[in-house]
DNA sequence: ACCCAGGGTCATA
DNA sequence: TATGACCATGGG
């Protein structure tokens, strides 16, 4: 008998504590981080917004003023700064199109999704990011580490469209934006307590954390 | 020296 | 639709 969704977001939660995401002051900083972080470690973000505010430049019209050399030279430790830049001008540019964030506030949820979506540089996992941890909304986030634990666990392909599995995770769990919160923050912490290959070495064996979750 | 990280876009078939 | 190349810094 395999383990029901929330029965693994039970076990990670024992496992892990509580990781009370996302990092960051205000909801403006949580989509700059969401858009620095695409394929990047999270420490190296952590420096680019560093920049940012030091410049007093965590904020859309701002970042929209400053030229493409500065602006990329701010985001340098983020990796892929070049196109961090476009994707970050791109995104605050759309913003502002939108007025304050009180006016993003009001758009339903799958609408703002899809508005997200629109913008160049912002894929699938960005928009949920945005959705959920800036906005609060019900919106399940599918990452990398999410394919590989849950095909590890059997529970999923590892291959299917992003769609798809949030579908999958929603329909398995309440719509509740806080459980979905805690619950893609614990599987980004098992992620990277996990090995990406050999999941049965022995390390993990010992720490019981590649294929198996460790018992409650 | 090598591998990879809290992805997305673009060109090609 | 579905692969592959590309982007780039910093830590292990």
């Amino acid at each position: 008998m395999s383990l029901t969704f929330r029965q693994v977001y039970q076990r990670l939660l024992k496992q892990h504590g509580g990781q009370k995401w996302w990092p960051g002051d205000s909801p403006f900083e949580i989509m700059v981080g969401a858009i620095l972080t695409q394929n990047t470690a999270w420490t190296n973000v952590e420096r680019a917004i560093a920049n940012l505010k030091a410049e007093g430049c965590l904020d859309a019209g701002r970042i929209v003023s400053l030229d493409h050399e500065t602006l990329a030279g701010l985001l340098r430790p983020s990796g892929y700064f070049n196109i961090k830049a476009k994707r970050l001008r791109a995104f605050c540019e759309w913003f502002l199109q939108q007025g304050d964030e009180h006016r993003l506030e009001q758009y339903e949820t799958e609408a703002m999704r899809q508005a997200l979506l629109k913008v160049h540089g912002i894929g699938p996992e960005t928009a949920d990011d945005i959705v959920l941890y800036a906005f609060n909304r019900p919106v399940f986030v599918i990452d990398a580490y999410t394919r590989r634990i849950f095909s590890r666990l059997g529970l999923i392909d590892g291959d299917e469209k992003y769609e798809t599995l949030r579908m999958l995770f929603q329909s398995k769990l309440e719509a509740d934006a806080d459980l979905y919160n805690e619950y893609h923050a614990l599987i980004v912490m098992h992620g990277k307590a996990i090995c990406r290959t050999k999941p049965d070495c022995d390390h993990c064996r010992l720490a019981d954390q590649c294929i198996y979750i460790s018992e409650c």
